[in-house]
DNA sequence: CTTGACCTTCCAGTCACTGGAATCTCTACA
DNA sequence: TGTAGAGATTCCAGTGACTGGAAGGTCAAG
């Protein structure tokens, strides 16, 4: 099949597919017109980036999930190391969202919100009040 | 002072604030030599910008919420948009990040870790079993 | 034979910095 | 006076992961 319908199988953009060939990531074969042809083992690899990606692997541990995922002798300890570490990150990142949504929240529900000139938000900003966050 | 000691005074990094004038989002005053001279309002500002990156605004949103925090005829309510904005923002994060880490959890805890080349998280991104997240 | 959809490559832009090279200025000390 | 070293300057390039757009080639339908 042609880069469109493999983008409509994998949900990701031609673009981005065609981006994930230029890095090595998964590379179409071709044909004789010099267009990319796709088969059912490129959309799955496709398909497996595609679903790493949006629980948040970066290309690069795409990469090596992939690898990992072609080799036949690889240890399933391997795999489960990468997915802790980026639930570690997960973690870390909630953490700190949960910080800002705190100091925000405050800083909102401190706001009159009105015409009036005067906010405690930019005060906050600028430091004026009590140091905090 | 010189850009080395404003970069301790705001925390940020030298190459920071040059960008960020760079970007004409707080421009120094400039010696004789060339050097670049901050005072007083300088530092305040790169506080100020400093404390807002570091609550999730965006560079764009700190040029705003500074031209609001130097027009004394604003109204609160303008400041009170962005910072809801915000959070709605952080809120949605948040939760796509649950989604991630009770998907990612769920594989962990699945997967045996050992030297065995069976691998519930790779099955799952390759699709071969149940979809899920 | 033309139209229009789809494909190709390549270049540039995004965001918010960050690193590094080449060069200049200032201060301290022998 | 010379020099060493810290710190300043500008400019260019790279990061990650795409995304947009231009210029042109290919294909199927009418």
């Amino acid at each position: 099949m042609n880069i469109g319908e493999a983008a409509e199988q994998s949900g990701l953009p031609a673009k981005t597919i065609r981006y994930y060939e230029d890095i090595g990531l998964v590379t179409a074969d071709r044909r004789a017109n010099g267009y990319r042809e796709y088969g059912e083992q490129h959309i799955h690899k496709l398909r497996f980036v595609q679903r790493a990606r949006g629980l948040g692997f970066s290309v690069e541990e795409c990469r090596s999930l992939l690898s990992l995922y072609e080799d036949r002798h690889r240890a399933s300890a391997d795999v489960k190391h990468l997915a802790e570490a980026r639930l570690a990150d997960i973690d870390r990142k909630i953490e700190a969202l949960h910080g800002m949504r705190a100091t925000l929240a405050a800083l909102v529900k401190s706001c009159h919100g009105d015409s009036r000139p005067d906010c405690p938000i930019l005060d906050d900003l600028a430091g004026e009040t009590a140091e905090q966050g």
